[in-house]
DNA sequence: GACGCATAAGAAAACGTTTTCTGATAATTC
DNA sequence: GAATTATCAGAAAACGTTTTCTTATGCGTC
């Protein structure tokens, strides 16, 4: 029924071997090279990649494992990384752990099994030291989270510092009263908190963080009971896109408007940011560079195993949007 | 180097078939089975699935292919898939053609290769036709788009209907001028076209359709075009929610605020439309229940491979929203 | 002109499983 | 109690490739 080497290579009146040959594109006679193409045309022929890679013991094939695929950061990188590796004739697996450490450890399993060549992660913060731990035959590459000891190749953004650039960035705006919202599940919400709370030490500025842990549900209600107190912060910071939009919808619902009632600010340029009237000033991070830093290094690393774990720190970019004119006023009219 | 069922049978002391059976859960004496299941644990085999594959001859794998893995519709629909496949046991292909038939082609044809149990795929307009010639040697289930006369099975959206039933809403609203952006790339942009065009032109309205080949760009710069005019629209339709966004962000640009200076009205909730302030009235896509169906029936179609087509045809949802009090008036006004 | 040496193609082994086949033992039926 | 059948475990074949090994042929060199 199907169509294998074999039956190439009795069309094209060679040994399978020279089949093999011509399409892994070594040098054969050109004559004959002319007629298994022939047949390989005529007979309508598809390898086997299971058969493939299980005798050349390499896949092709490389892993992306994020969060989120509804978050625009991660699938902005993941169009970055799909791209490259098909220009070089890799195939991606994009899997979704759903910020979930067990799926995550499900699919680490897998692509053991499935032998990929290597795997780009986004960990959960369990997943961080598990990922650590495990023995995986396979190289590793961090994105966008890893813990501080980590022995993987990682690229990450300088959390801490543009964390501490937005919260200068409210400052100058003549905010005093600020409060963030940073998400639990992972490392980089902790080290945007972290950066968050000593920039607001270090200017003198009443500082509220709190840690999200489930989802955008909890950030929109934490964000409701922060509005409604007697005197509530006047500008707010949200560790990603997806928790940003959350603040934004509980803003809104409060009947309160953005920046004239309280000003947003936080990390991840997604695209619905400068449609809302008021302007929200974030963090936007180099995408592209990302996917691309991440695949050089997961290269890299596949052809060197044995070299040292590197670690590439990115800037983002602020992107100023609806600057208020004195926040201090308003937030007192409010209390 | 790496341990195999060979190795596992030799520390259990039984044989590799033995073993096998176990870990594929078949009739076993339990003194073995818990014998073979130590020695798994102890040697930490993980299976081989190129192996398993080549030789059992099915993959447990089935693909899914987008047109657009930024687009939320998408991303909304492969999650209940992908929850619905790991549950079922089933790995997923998650593969996103970015609109191009060529790579489309290559997806399909790659999933040959890989020997996929099926696929289920969000065609492009050429790929409809090409995907019903070929000679594919796994049942497909098209989603969301699909050719009239396709062999396929198919879950679409009652696309015309609903297209109308967005122009009636805007109707009542006392709209008489309108513009609608509609996708080229796919059957469904053309579908939703034709539905607008003839709820329009039975309500006597004038009605002015534009067929977007290019992306959100070019949607922006239409509509720019159109909002121009000496007597522009005063209400604008899209045909899903990434060209909604191009739109909406025209308007703004162009200083326009909806509902004030124009309506707008489209496919699709996404999240950022009930951000904006002045209000979007979409068709909400069912898109678990969509997933849901196209997963059972490539389930389905693979126990009966020789059952008829079938077709299944979903409503969406009305979501009304910013309701505008007179815009006649208002579109004589900007005049 | 003989001898190595490179080149290229075919034969056969190998990859790690699952499945079929075979044989033995236990269970059931008459 | 013998004969048939059912059950279960091991041996070996099979899956469709790639790769190693072998052999043949042409080429250059002395």
């Amino acid at each position: 029924m199907s169509v294998g080497i074999k039956d190439v290579a009795r069309v094209a009146a060679v040994s399978p071997a020279t089949v093999s040959r011509v399409l892994s594109g070594r040098s054969v006679d050109p004559a004959m090279k002319e007629r298994v193409l022939a047949a390989v045309k005529s007979t309508g022929y598809r390898p086997n990649l299971a058969a493939r890679r299980l005798r050349s013991k390499h896949s092709n094939t490389i892993a992306l494992i994020v969060a989120d695929i509804r978050n625009p950061f991660f699938t902005a990188v993941s169009r970055t990384v799909e791209d490259i590796a098909y220009a070089r004739g890799q195939r991606v697996i994009l899997c979704n752990t759903d910020e979930d450490p067990a799926k995550e450890a499900m699919y680490l399993q897998l692509m053991q099994e499935e032998r990929v060549t290597g795997v780009i992660l986004a960990p959960t913060r369990q997943g961080v030291d598990r990922t650590a731990k495990a023995t995986l035959d396979f190289p590793v590459v961090l994105i966008d989270r890893a813990a501080p000891g980590s022995t993987h190749d990682r690229v990450v953004l300088d959390n801490g510092a543009m964390a501490a650039m937005l919260v200068e960035h409210l400052h100058e705006q003549g905010h005093r009263r600020i409060a963030g919202l940073f998400g639990a599940a992972s490392s980089t919400g902790m080290e945007r908190r972290a950066g968050f709370e000593q920039a607001a030490a270090a200017l003198g500025m009443e500082a509220e963080a709190l840690s999200v842990a489930h989802g955008p549900g909890e950030a929109e209600r934490r964000v409701t009971e922060l509005l409604g107190r007697a005197d509530p912060p006047s500008a707010l910071i949200a560790s990603n896109g997806v928790m940003l939009m959350a603040v934004m919808r509980a803003v809104h619902e409060t009947g309160r408007s953005v920046p004239r009632d309280v000003a947003l600010a936080g990390f991840d340029n997604d695209d619905w940011m400068e449609l809302v009237g008021g302007g929200i000033t974030v963090i936007a991070q180099p995408v592209e560079e990302i996917g691309r830093t991440a695949m050089a290094m997961l290269v890299d690393r596949i052809a060197h195993p044995q070299a040292a774990a590197r670690k590439v720190v990115l800037a983002g970019k602020l992107i100023t949007r609806g600057s208020s004119a004195a926040p201090l006023l308003r937030s007192r009219k409010q209390a």
